[in-house]
DNA sequence: TATTTTAGCACAACCGATTGCAAGAGGCAA
DNA sequence: TTGCCTCTTGCAATCGGTTGTGCTAAAATA
């Protein structure tokens, strides 16, 4: 096996007698160099198979033109429509993305951060461990003017750009559509509360929907999951069931839980929707497989991860305008299938 | 907000009075730097907020522990495991893994592979876009002493490594069960023979089963799809179920493809498995939740990152053993589910 | 005590592209 | 012919680690 060395841009240089200074620029059609030299430039740098370093590019200007994405876990389908799109945005601007998981640790949340920074990303889109309370290790992009944006699980307490729906007023639209649809004990599964707002909000808006209509909040209809899981969404909803007046609806802030909620209530003789109406969260497709289908929320990935790359791509061209840290809420609409619709 | 400029090992050397190649070796704990130094180095390094600067690393050794990944989509399920894998396995050894999205254009793969090489990448882990025929954009790479491996849709004829399953067998697999299930008239949807060899592996699987079984092969039951998505499934059952004799049968070499049977028949009238026994491929989540759960075959999607990690991490390390470029091949199973259940 | 060995560290080149500044060539007006 | 300007191109420093080689002083050996 032959061993080409890379071509740079040195030997472009040699072979046409002319200064590095001259190749780099006339490959970027730098206006100072002549169309006649542009023109003599790229031919030979194609006939010889150039192609650039970008490490060295990138050392030498201190960036790297790569988006650092650090995410739970890239297998759900909402997070990895949302890498989609961010790649997608990126690769349109010649951008590079690279991908770490933190698998909801806080530590290795830590640990990959650095790792980002140490590879000199451009920005970096994040949305947090489940374990993540304290976000100081974000400082170091935020205190180089790295852009920095938070996506869907999103910290409190932040100046940076967020990219999120407004869990809140989904949470309230999803419950309201029970509650139109008759429902008068609406059942409603959650996160511990040390998880971020994502589930809070949700649950706020489920509890405002259900004040404004006059029903009773029972601590008994909300269950406190630690993980939001298959398997917990069934061990949950067994217990709902075995409540001594069971719920009439379910408001499950994940599809998962919504089909793992469907499919107890199968197995235990519960009809969907009739005696217990389901809306799920997100539109995974799954939602639209499972019978019934469920009704859900949609939960728009893909254009988050788009707008979340926007947003770096955007803020690295015109650097720190200092325009507030916007946040950026995507609409959600309910879609309605078969596991709610009573009427 | 105050402007820090990143902290480099000349920042340490300045500040302890020491060369920058004492750093630098004391920070990797080079044999030839007393213990004495590399603690206080470290400890130094560590109040300055130092991080390393992987671009300039990987600039003077021409490496940049790097993984790019190059397939089609990452929202598909087996892709997406795939890629977790491949990343898990990564982090363990301190690689990074940068990902690429070519959408099964050919176009775009030749320049994403570009790109990657741009970037320098320390390996590729690669599947092939549907439209992949002609690989010499991979050359590249080869020539250059960068592993590379091909996943899942491979080329047939390329000296590199490969990790696959053995799609000819899954297909003879999955056809047998299907005739073992007293199954008559089976049916196979494939891809056209110009998408390399996976999708034709399985069809030669299926055509060997048949035969062996002494079960006549009939191009009416074979139907080829220009794209395997769940529209083109429906098509492709609509146009079966419309055969004078339908078939009793169907192997889908896809789950997506099975769960557009699935419910194409659903609407159809014809009852699953009793008229129609379905079996898919994959294994998706999708696969265990839909009614009736489908019948498939494992891929074992994250073992397959897993490997592919693995061979481009053992292969950097010793360098170029010229042993031949093996084909990992991984096991499937037949998972049997309510599908294809008829005995 | 003289000499060899070794531990510990410094020097400086290097990786490849970028860019501010300098300078040479050619054109044009005075 | 001289001077000035514009158009092109070259020079050289720079980004931040890495590493082969060389030097010095202390430790080991004769």
């Amino acid at each position: 096996m032959e061993e080409h060395r890379h071509v740079t841009i040195y030997d472009i240089a040699e072979r046409l007698n002319l200064a590095t200074s001259t190749i780099s620029r006339a490959l970027k059609d730098h206006h100072s160099i002549s169309d006649k030299t542009i023109k003599k430039v790229k031919q030979t740098a194609k006939e010889m198979g150039f192609v650039p370093n970008t490490l060295a590019a990138g050392l030498r200007g201190n960036k790297s033109r790569t988006i650092g994405i650090l995410i739970p876990t890239i297998t759900q389908p909402f997070l990895s429509s949302l890498i989609s799109g961010i790649e997608i945005t990126a690769q349109k601007s010649d951008y590079t993305v690279i991908i770490m998981q933190s698998h909801d640790s806080y530590e290795m949340e830590v640990d990959l951060a650095k790792s980002l920074y140490s590879n000199r990303v451009s920005g970096v889109i994040c949305s947090l461990a489940m374990e993540t309370k304290d976000t100081s290790h974000f400082h170091q992009f935020s205190n180089n003017n790295i852009p920095l944006v938070f996506v869907d699980r999103v910290p409190r307490d932040y100046d940076t750009f967020r990219v999120v729906i407004n869990n809140y007023l989904a949470g309230y639209k999803a419950t309201k559509h029970l509650i139109e649809q008759g429902c008068k004990r609406i059942a409603h599964l959650t996160a511990g509360s040390e998880f971020g707002t994502l589930y809070n909000e949700r649950k706020r808006g489920y509890m405002d929907a259900l004040a404004e209509h006059d029903l009773a909040i029972e601590d008994d209809l909300i269950v406190v999951l630690k993980h939001m899981t298959y398997e917990e969404g069934v061990k949950a909803c067994n217990q709902l069931f075995d409540l001594k007046t069971p719920p009439d609806g379910l408001f499950a802030p994940g599809d998962i839980l919504a089909v793992s909620a469907v499919q107890t209530a199968k197995k235990r003789g519960v009809k969907v929707p009739e005696e217990l109406a389901v809306i799920g969260f997100n539109d995974d497709p799954i939602s639209e497989i499972i019978e019934p289908n469920i009704s859900t929320i949609t939960h728009p990935a893909e254009k988050m991860g788009k707008a979340a790359a926007e947003l770096i791509i955007k803020n690295l061209k015109s650097v720190k305008e200092e325009d507030a840290k916007e946040i950026t809420f995507l609409n959600t609409q309910v879609v309605v299938r078969e596991s709610s619709k009573r009427i």
